[in-house]
Parts: structure tokens; sequence; C-alpha cells
DNA sequence: ATAATATGGCACCAAAAGGTATCATGTCAA
DNA sequence: TTGACATGATACCTTTTGGTGCCATATTAT
């Protein structure tokens, strides 16, 4: 019994980088599909779309179940959890950012001569 | 007056797909730094770390700014807005999936001790 | 002015990525 | 059984990517 292996965090984010495989999983979040089904949604040949599959499901975002003679392809949110949490540290930062955002913007000077060396 | 052009989202998804980038978010996360100090954190050569820069500037991660004869990079991290934005679109499937993930794990053995958050 | 420093730019390279076409295999329906 | 259907698996192609090395240019320190 394969248990849904956890993706590393590079297998995700490599999975979202292209356009195509975003849509994917936006059609996969309306309804789960066949590949046939995903294929005839995108101008790309369905072996092109077969390996769209096997990344998403590499970063763990999809899961691919067989059904007779088709592969039904289901959204797996849980998988963005993990970019949700690396994208969270980075929170404490554009807050500050926010705050500051008013103050920096017409002020253009290099008012920031910070040199740290060791 | 060139404003700090917005990113398109595929740009950004683009940047944070390689593990040294994000790193390199990461580190200057901490304090801004000139590219030879990024560089020096990495065992890659200059020229790689500057693409990795400029990459970064597209998705509208950092910003670099020239003093001197150096270029101070500085993370932005409201272009993680956008990234934000579109994972948000996906977590009500993933409330779904973890109400269901519930009923799912006491039905199978306890191989993932993580918790639950939120 | 001159040398050291910091970076930009370019040519080049191997590997990965995205895509196509083709053939093979498993499954369903008649 | 047999053909149609859905998919798997390859081989192949082109472009992009991540990386290197080298040379040019702009600043800074002496």
């Amino acid at each position: 019994m394969k248990a849904a292996r956890t993706p590393d965090l590079q297998s995700t984010f490599r999975a979202l980088a292209d356009p195509t495989r975003r849509e994917i999983l936006v059609f996969l979040s309306q309804h789960e599909s066949s590949i046939g089904e995903v294929v005839d949604q995108f101008d790309v040949t369905r072996g092109a779309i077969k390996k769209h599959l096997v990344i998403l499901e590499e970063g763990g975002l999809i899961s691919i179940h067989t059904r007779g003679r088709e592969r039904i392809n289901r959204l797996e949110p849980s998988a963005l959890h993990s970019v949700n949490s690396w994208l969270q540290y980075f929170e404490q930062f554009w807050d500050n950012n926010l705050r500051n955002l008013k103050t920096a913007i017409e002020q253009r000077t290099p008012t920031n001569p910070k040199r740290k060396k060791q």
C-alpha cells in the first residue's frame, strides 16, 4: 500500500512554475477528470498533458486513480500547505513593507548606509 | 519615472521555482546585500548569482539599487502577495480536504503525526 | 593617475523542460 | 472475439535553464 508520498517543497514549486499546470489545477478544482477530459481543455497533445499530470502528481498537487481504463485526476490541495507555510515566513516582512511603504515611496534618497561586514 | 513594474504571476512563480533563488530570498530577508555578499553565501559563481538576481527582480521579488559601484539587492515581499492570492483560491478545497482528512486518517494506520493547525 | 574592486555582458555548454508523433497495452462494448 | 477507446511508453526535437569563464566598464582608494 503506497501512502501518498509527501512531496518535497521543490517538486511542488516546480510543478507550480508552469502556467498550463496551474490552469490544470484550477480545472481539476472544479471536477476531477480523466486525462482525456483534461486534454480537451487545452491546446496541446495528450502526451504533453500526460507529462504535466505526472509532474503535478510528483508535486503532490493531484492524485491519480484508476477507474477502468481511465485515470481519474483529482486535485490534492493539501500539497499547497507547504507552499503556504513557506510564504508565511515572509509575511512579517511584507507587513513591515506595507507599514514602511508610505514613507519609503517618495524618499528615494539612499538613507540606508547599512554596511554590515563581519 | 519607472514605477516598480508589477510582475505577472508567471514571472513570480518562475522565480520561485529554483531552490537557490528561494534561499537567496531568505538570505535577503535578513539583510539587504550587494551581489558580492550574496555570492559569498552560495557555492556558485557570480555570473550564476547575477542571473538569479535578475530573475528574482523580474518576478518582483527583489529590487536592485545602485550604491556607488555596488548593487544593493533588497527583498520585495509584496510580490508574494499575488502568489498568496492565487493560493487562496484553493483554500476552500483544502479546507474540505482537511475535514475529510480527519475521517480518512482515523480509518488508517497512523503514519503521519503531523498536527493540523489553523 | 593607477590599481584594486564590483559589476555588466557575452559566448559557450550540458542538462532539463515542454512539446510532438508513434507504437504498445489494457479495458470496454457489441 | 474483436474493434474501439483510454492510456502508457518511447524516441526525438527545440528552447530554456542554470552554470562557467572571460573581457569590458564604472567606482573607489591610494
